[in-house]
DNA sequence: TTGAAAGCGCTAACAG
DNA sequence: CTGTTAGCGCTTTCAA
């Protein structure tokens, strides 16, 4: 049973495809005896409507697209599930978009989502080589993730306060005692790991600590395998070791923390004594750790509810009354990796 | 510059709208000369083909829904990201659905998919509380993962051999001198949980170890939440500390894995020499805990591989040739967790 | 090599 | 309350 469109549907009830339509949407008016009768065809037959069709009669859609860079990513696939959900509750299916943060994959995410038609677009961080409205998308509200448009129409950016992050995460560790604080981070241009550089040097600054780029970050390539650490290169074990200094690190995401961690245990070097770590996200596996890890916790909730507010009023208005920047405030969940005994 | 249309571009070179479309998809014939114009047009006004339009008109949207149970959870994530890639390359745009479990959102989904007339369709485990024939999608090929369906026209399903996964687990802790192995699972009723039960059974009887539902598996509610282990009920606490006989756990994922890691520390327990732990899924922390957890690692790339190849061939030939089930070999990855100094 | 025209399945005036 | 009709943007015979 398949093929049958609203044309049989009509046939079989005997009216006409307009009184078959407005009853399934339920507009117009129509005799609650003719009602029931094509409620009934509609059943039996199990017809459904073709939202492609309707789709190119309304030129609405009822779905979204979502653009992120990685879908195996903790912080990601949880905004992503959240924003999901909200817009499925509301009626909206949801493209979701993995680009490998490969900005090619991206811009043809975005021209296929555009021919698409989807009604709205949200982009989660990436590498900032373009914008959208450099391929000729500017009519589709967009909110913005983590990562700051230059030209914002008809858009809103949304992020955790990284500025923050980092400078409360630094606070701590210089307040715990460190001397030589380190960051930890990817080589990716993000708008946030920039954020996060300048809160870890400020918080240096404003400490009197000296800092320099080379003796105070290291930046792990984007395709660092943890997989394969058998061909683990020693650069960053030297950089831990041989800077006999550091003594606190702040690294990006729980993962790298977590990595440190070994890698300093393997080195003899106790944590949080001799060195304290804080990671980012604060992913379940960050509590099971020995010793537990501190991490700054993003706040999700708040982040997706904010996305999808925004997002539907950017969809029925154009434009958003609402400043067109939000920055979430974010926490520091102190544990053992960066307090002296406690 | 919006809605352009074939017509405008149509207009614009001076052809009519079939010629355009034709050297858009660069079928039929048509001289070079004209060829060379429409595409400057097109070019400059920044044409783009609605999709919209040509599925309605052709059948065929260049899409497929991939259905999944939590976007969220390890390996989900990662077979989504391998097939969604392996589509993207092929010229095919992937509609994400996350059903956080739960039945009716499933179908509703299901319902959704058709209507938008994807192409081709993966299941990914969830509850099986009905066959997508049941509301009536019996064209749409099908590949189902971890989720063995009754009812298999037009469909093919591939899943880790779970059984074989339990049961080298199982066998790999009485190896090791485990007396009293016990199984760590969720109280849902998929598929590959049913296998694993029959794989650890299997292997305490062949190793005549005498078992029982209730001392020799625990199971957690789906609902726990490792992140509010404040109000953690004391139950499985009291599991692994009441019998004290408990010397090997399997864990159905790391997490539950690293967690009863960290209870066992708590009570005072050695690990692996009192206990010994196998976690699920090799996720990338289980590298770092202390001690490292060992864990079945789930071939996903040849997983994904799999349901992309029998999915093309589903959808290019109607029915599949090859048998229509496919099992994939686990590994175990034997690290400090499971086996007494080494 | 090109154009005219039909039609994919649906909605929304407009008319009755 | 209901039917007729045009048309969303595209592809594809069929003629020319």
């Amino acid at each position: 049973m398949e093929n049958v469109s609203i044309k049989d549907i009509a046939k079989l009830s005997g009216v006409s495809v307009a009184t078959v339509s407005r009853v399934i949407n339920n507009n117009g008016r129509f005799s609650e005896e003719t009602g029931k009768k094509v409620r009934d065809i509609i059943e039996s037959t199990g017809y459904r409507t073709n939202r492609i069709a309707k789709s190119l009669r309304t030129q609405k859609t009822q779905s979204i697209g979502i653009v992120v860079p990685d879908i195996t990513n903790f912080f990601f696939s949880n905004v992503v599930q959240k924003i999901e959900k909200h817009f499925f509750d509301i009626g909206y299916s949801t493209i979701i978009c993995n680009t490998d943060r490969d900005p090619k994959k991206e811009k043809t995410y975005l021209k296929m989502l555009e021919s698409k038609m989807v009604d709205g677009l949200v982009i989660i961080s990436g590498v900032k080589k373009f914008e959208p409205t450099d391929i000729g998308i500017s009519l589709i509200p967009i909110v913005y993730i983590d990562r700051e448009p230059n030209d914002s129409v008809n858009s809103i950016f949304i992020s955790s306060d990284h500025y923050q992050a980092a400078y409360t995460a630094t606070s701590h560790l210089i307040r715990q005692g460190c001397k030589h604080p380190v960051l930890l981070l990817y080589d990716r241009a993000s708008s946030s790991s920039e954020k996060r550089l300048s809160g870890f040097l400020d918080a240096l600054k404003e400490n009197h600590i000296f800092s320099s780029l080379e003796e105070n970050i290291f930046t792990f390539p984007s395709s660092f395998d943890f997989v394969n650490l058998d061909k683990e290169d020693e650069s960053f074990r030297n950089f831990l070791t041989k800077e006999q200094k550091i003594d606190g690190i702040f690294a990006v995401n729980d993962l790298l923390g977590v990595y440190a961690l070994d890698v300093l245990r393997k080195e003899g070097k106790k944590v949080p004594a001799d060195v304290k770590i804080i990671g980012f996200d604060n992913t379940p596996y960050s509590r099971f750790t020995t010793p537990k890890l501190s991490s700054i916790e993003q706040n999700i909730q708040e982040i997706a509810t904010l996305a999808c507010d925004s997002l539907k009023q950017l969809m029925e208005n154009n434009y958003i009354k609402t400043e067109a920047k939000r920055l979430v405030p974010v926490k520091l969940i102190i544990r053992e990796s960066s307090q002296t005994n406690k």
